[in-house]
RNA sequence: GGCCCAUUCGUCUAUCGGCUAGGACGCAAGAUUUUCAUUCUUGAAAGAGGAGUUCGAUUCUCCUAUGGGCUACCA
């Protein structure tokens, strides 16, 4: 009698999917693939006045960026369709007409001023069964004038009537029961002929039972409309089926008060969307973590972390690892402050063990964006260069401050270095080096290391000096992978014509 | 205001009644290095407060405080 674990992923597209959405769909994936269950994404668009175009797009891009596989949806198909909420008036609207006949909920005519005028004459108005009787509808109407209205087109919606004086219980598994008295509950509007759609309430638990949901992993705010959603399994008769629930903590702002919004990402400087996103309306710009530079898996790895850990210190976790490790019982109940510095930190990790071949595919743009053409160097070229320089990035766009000096010449000579390495003797001692370096048998590192060092002991030059100003010349500044291993891979040519660029353009030193 | 949830280093967290409270990020110092990084070592840094239960509470209960969420014909 144990139903297939069945989980749904259910956003509604009214902007960009946001970080800690990321996070919901992540566990619920998680939780999934461990169980063999099945996974669905289902976009609740109910509400017609915030759709966003192309927020359904957005939504499927990342989730296949982060590797979030989904088994059933929008595109993927699946028996339990259709995935969309806004194709399923004719389901919704059925199940509505269920609950008036049975008399569980009542249509109502109130218009918004009406609603408005109530909520302001009684400091805290609530629609339930203290103040319905007082309201216009179907319950506190004569049927005659019910009727009348109904023909006469005027607009209503359906409330459900809830029974106040009960106690009503949650089980999460997190949180162990909830239970909340019904009597702070008010009659929640179901469905607005306005627009012959449901809300969220009624529409989440009629696709929920009939996709045949077995676990329904959400975020904390919906904590307090879950009693709401346990009673409405009960007035449809599927409270043996009502799926468990799982109500996560949430993400919070990393600088104090509250949980993490849109804003906070142009404010703070770190993305708190996956993809970057171009707001329709606006225009406006918001950044995303794949343009930043970030792998997908170590957001995944990052965001995993974020409300759940596996028990023991491991951080390191690929898809795989997660999906085995992920528990609910080592699932925090407390809200996560988001700190952008670990996340560069998973950022880092993987970069470092990622292969020269991948990191130099997706540096390329990079070196585009900068106007350098990737095909005018062998690919084993920029592989090896890449590779050189990793262990000192963050993300890939760094990789240009650290190894562009690869690709071009450099076009200046940090000063301060200049001032420290760069003496009178040295255009001298480099013009030497220059003939060491031409002299030399064999260029590689290995090689050629030996034969320069030799050089300066032989002399009796500082080592730090040469070394530096040799650098300097090359790189353009003091920093960077082992010289001889950037001589190797440049070439004879473009190192003694750097040292001769550098020797002309720096000035003199008195 | 009402209701609900939560509360261990600055941050993410371990601990399922025995703790010299562990790890990671970040920070500081040191080692290595011809440079910058990487790497390694070390260090500073926490149980919100108050009652109770107990031989013993970070761990269980209650109160207070604080934080968070919800309170729409949004999701």
């Amino acid at each position: 009698m144990q139903r297939k674990v069945r989980v749904r992923f259910a956003p509604s597209p009214t902007g960009p999917l946001h970080i800690g959405g990321v996070r919901t769909a992540l566990y619920n994936y998680l939780f999934a693939r461990q169980m063999g269950g099945d996974m669905i994404l289902r976009i609740e668009d109910t509400d017609s006045q915030r759709f966003v175009p192309g927020a359904e797009d957005y939504i499927n891009e990342a989730l296949a960026w982060l590797g979030i596989g989904i088994d059933e949806g929008v595109r993927e198909g699946g028996n339990y369709g259709p995935y969309k909420q806004s194709e399923r008036r004719d389901i919704y609207r059925e199940y509505v007409g269920r609950l008036l006949d049975a008399g569980k909920a009542y249509m109502a005519f109130d218009t918004p001023a009406e609603l408005e005028a109530a909520r302001a004459a009684t400091p805290n108005f609530q629609y339930d069964a203290s103040t319905r009787m007082q309201m216009r509808n179907s319950l506190s109407l004569p049927p005659e004038e019910v009727k009348r209205l109904i023909e006469a087109g005027e607009k209503y919606v359906v409330r459900f009537k809830i029974e106040p004086g009960r106690e009503v219980k949650v089980n999460d598994m997190l949180r162990g029961t909830v239970s909340i008295n019904s009597s702070i509950l008010d009659d929640k509007v179901l469905y607005k002929k306005a627009d012959d759609l449901p809300t969220y309430h009624l529409a989440n638990i009629v696709d929920d039972h009939l996709m045949e949901v077995t676990h329904v992993i959400r975020g904390e705010e919906w904590l307090p409309s879950a009693p709401l959603h346990v009673l409405l399994y009960e007035a449809f008769g599927w409270a043996d089926t009502m799926p468990v629930f799982v109500h996560l903590p949430l993400l919070l702002k990393p600088d104090g008060k509250g949980k993490l919004s849109k804003r906070d990402g142009d404010r703070l400087g770190f993305p708190v969307f996956p993809l970057e996103w171009h707001d329709p309306k606006s225009g406006e710009v918001s950044s995303g973590y794949r343009e930043r530079g970030y792998l997908p898996e170590a957001v995944v790895n990052f965001l995993a972390l974020l409300g759940w850990n596996p028990g023991d210190d491991t951080e390191i976790m690929s898809m795989q690892e997660l999906i085995e490790k992920f528990s609910f019982e080592h699932c925090s109940r407390s809200g996560a402050k988001f700190d952008f510095e670990k996340g560069k930190w998973f950022n880092h990790k993987y970069l470092q063990e990622m292969s020269g071949e991948r990191l130099a595919q997706l540096f390329k743009p990079v070196m585009a964006e900068h106007g350098v053409d990737p095909a005018a160097f062998d690919d084993e070229y920029i592989v090896r260069a890449v590779d050189m320089v990793k262990s000192r990035i963050n993300f890939v766009s760094d990789l240009w401050a650290n190894a562009a000096f690869f690709f071009v010449e450099p076009e200046s000579y940090d000063p301060k270095a200049v001032k420290k390495r760069w003496s009178v003797d040295t255009p001298r001692i480099m013009g030497e080096l220059i003939e060491v370096l031409e002299g030399a048998p064999d260029f590689s590192s290995a090689a050629l290391e030996p034969v320069v060092l030799g050089w300066i002991a032989d002399k009796g030059y500082h080592l730090g000096n040469v070394m530096n100003a040799f650098r300097l010349a090359v790189v353009g500044e003091c920093k960077g992978p082992h010289m001889f291993d950037i001589t190797e891979l440049m070439g004879l040519d473009a190192t003694v014509r750097r040292i001769h660029l550098a020797v002309e353009r720096i000035p003199k030193a008195e």
